[in-house]
DNA sequence: TTATAACATGCAATCGGTTGCGCAATTGAT
DNA sequence: ATCAATTGCGCAACCGATTGCATGTTATAA
């Protein structure tokens, strides 16, 4: 078989004596050609197996129909659905995906948003890894013209559109049921990071303890990097203060998790004694014993959303788009680990 | 800002008044350019924030360093894991990737291996979907000259390298321990797709079964979708059998989810009255109650050694390589599920 | 019948790097 | 001092598709 790859639109010009200009215009159905070659080079490149070589046409158009990825990890949960949503969105226009993973450091990112756009990418989506404070790698995306839009993990230090859930508004309701179920001394899990969803997260819980005349203590706010052994490090300390705390809210459900195994171990009771609850409804939270009460984010609905805000930022071209900020309502899923009154 | 991207290997030139083709030689540190002019090129390039454009050397010399990846779904954790681990082997490389979903769908799975060849990617490693039976769009891939490495779900109906793990070994090793534990009358969720790991599982269970003389009962192995939902239904179908069984082996984790959560509603014990096992370790398993017997599949490793499969292959070029077969030892979690005696 | 419009296709440049070949200049050996 | 070897760089073609402009042909109008 000599179809060793590599059947050009010239072999098929070649092949109906016709010059490559108009088999290139007839696959792109231009009206400039009659419906006879038309047909005719429909049939050859099915013939010659013909594979149209996207390179050359995005070198020539300066598109490449592939649009850069940006996520601290891949594998989890939340951003991979997340990706996931993406994709299907992209896929239906036509465009492709490239998913990078800055591994939450600084340094990756920066490489990799090199890589991107060199891969001369239409555009990147991305959510900013927890080590970054500055932001200059990412001005270089809105100086090469093309589109950016961040998602969850954005910042206001970058005119660009952001598509995020309310993380003040989950925290606060959180925060509020667990206060509703009688819960009085409430135990926060959170991040050292200057990072906007920890901040906000923190933010609603200290204004629903406000709102419910609740004083804040100090003692009861364990920040660390929120993993499951963070989790269960953060619970032993809060175990070891004179007043125990009756309640903790996590910023992570892995967090949480960490808390409940600490909890379990010492016989401590859940929710009766102290009541639990995380955050993103990572899938495994329902399958806890007792199920762990949590703020659902829509990561599908959040990846879906993020590519039509970018998709309309691509198709608006250079035309100054007027940044967006589009905040998802989270929505609170009580499960048994917080609920106290049946 | 004059910078409207586009700085080109040409604007180098002729701010140093040599041409294009030194400016290239001296980017790539080619050995015919002095020391000298190297050092000005390089400067040049960064004064002017030269951003090299990859898609004319893709379509100039055929490579577009990029690679695509054919997955069922990218947000499964398993999957997820795989794809994290075959990107930070391509990135090492200085190869990025491209991510597609098939959706266990064969007609997008075909849509997709036409996306990716227009791509002009340099290979794919590939997945195969639960409803895939004809494998002729992944023989075009052998025709288009470039490497093809599948993992996991595999076949040894395209003579390609593969990458999995002893998925007989492991079910056998699983239902070898529940026999240890006491356990003579073993359940076993499995798939009615014609998936090769579901083959294997199945086989091993079977084998196990066997070799410790306990018979085979057809009654015992039921077929589904192995979802979370699918498992409540096969195991409450189990329970309706006059002889209940005292283990169940699923071949998902998630099945063996749906069945802990149907035991413990018919206030079963686990494991003392029927013991419990998947298969994947996914994360989840961990923190149920009681944590799930599994198999570690060891997806990240997966991931890695299929991409240096690939990559080894891809270095070889058109020199006919010999397909492997590479089948990693799966490990035996043993969790409180299963354990009997302690 | 002739001028004009409408139509179908060809010509050649272009996108930005890459590379075989060639030429000039410098170096070294005899 | 002479010739060959080495070094350093330029020329121009090429990768494959796209597109403005030109050309040739046929149809319509005057």
């Amino acid at each position: 078989m000599q179809s060793k790859s590599k059947v050009t639109i010239h072999d098929i010009a070649e092949k109906l004596n016709i010059t490559a200009s108009t088999v290139s215009r007839a696959l792109n159905d231009n009206p400039r050609i009659s419906d006879v070659t038309k047909k005719a080079v429909l049939k050859a490149a099915k013939q010659l197996n013909y594979q149209p070589n996207n390179i050359a046409a995005a070198l020539r158009n300066g598109k490449s129909y592939i649009i850069g990825i940006i996520v601290p990890t891949a594998d989890r949960s939340f951003f991979a659905s997340v990706v996931r949503g993406i994709e299907e969105v992209a896929n239906k226009l036509n465009y492709k995906v490239i998913i990078s993973q800055s591994y939450d450091s600084h340094e990756k990112e920066i490489q990799t948003i090199d890589a991107l756009l060199s891969a001369r990418v239409d555009g990147i989506i991305a959510s900013i890894g927890k080590n970054t404070e500055s932001f200059d790698h990412y001005k270089r995306i809105e100086r090469e013209g093309i589109p950016l839009v961040l998602f969850d993990r954005t910042t206001d230090l970058l005119e660009v559109s952001q598509v995020m859930i309310d993380d003040y508004l989950g925290a606060y309701k959180v925060v509020e049921h667990l206060i509703q179920q009688g819960c009085s001394r409430i135990g926060h899990f959170t991040s050292p990071k200057n990072v906007s969803i920890f901040r906000e997260r923190l933010r609603g819980y200290v204004d629903a303890l406000k709102n419910y005349g609740i004083p804040y203590d100090e003692e009861l706010v364990v920040k660390s990097n929120l993993q499951l052994e963070d989790g269960r490090e953060s619970m032993k300390q809060l175990l070891t203060l004179r007043d125990r705390p009756d309640a903790v809210f996590s910023s992570s459900d892995f967090a949480a998790m960490g808390a409940m195994q600490v909890l379990k171990e010492n016989k401590i009771r859940i929710p009766e004694e102290v009541a639990l609850a995380g955050f993103s409804n990572d899938p495994f939270t329902s399958f806890t014993d007792p199920a762990l009460t949590t703020v659902d984010q829509f990561s599908l609905t959040m990846g879906k959303k993020t590519a039509e805000v970018f998709f309309e930022q691509l198709r608006a071209g250079k035309k100054e788009v007027v940044p967006q900020k589009i905040v998802l309502k989270p929505e609170l899923i009580i499960r048994e680990s917080s609920l106290r009154k049946k």
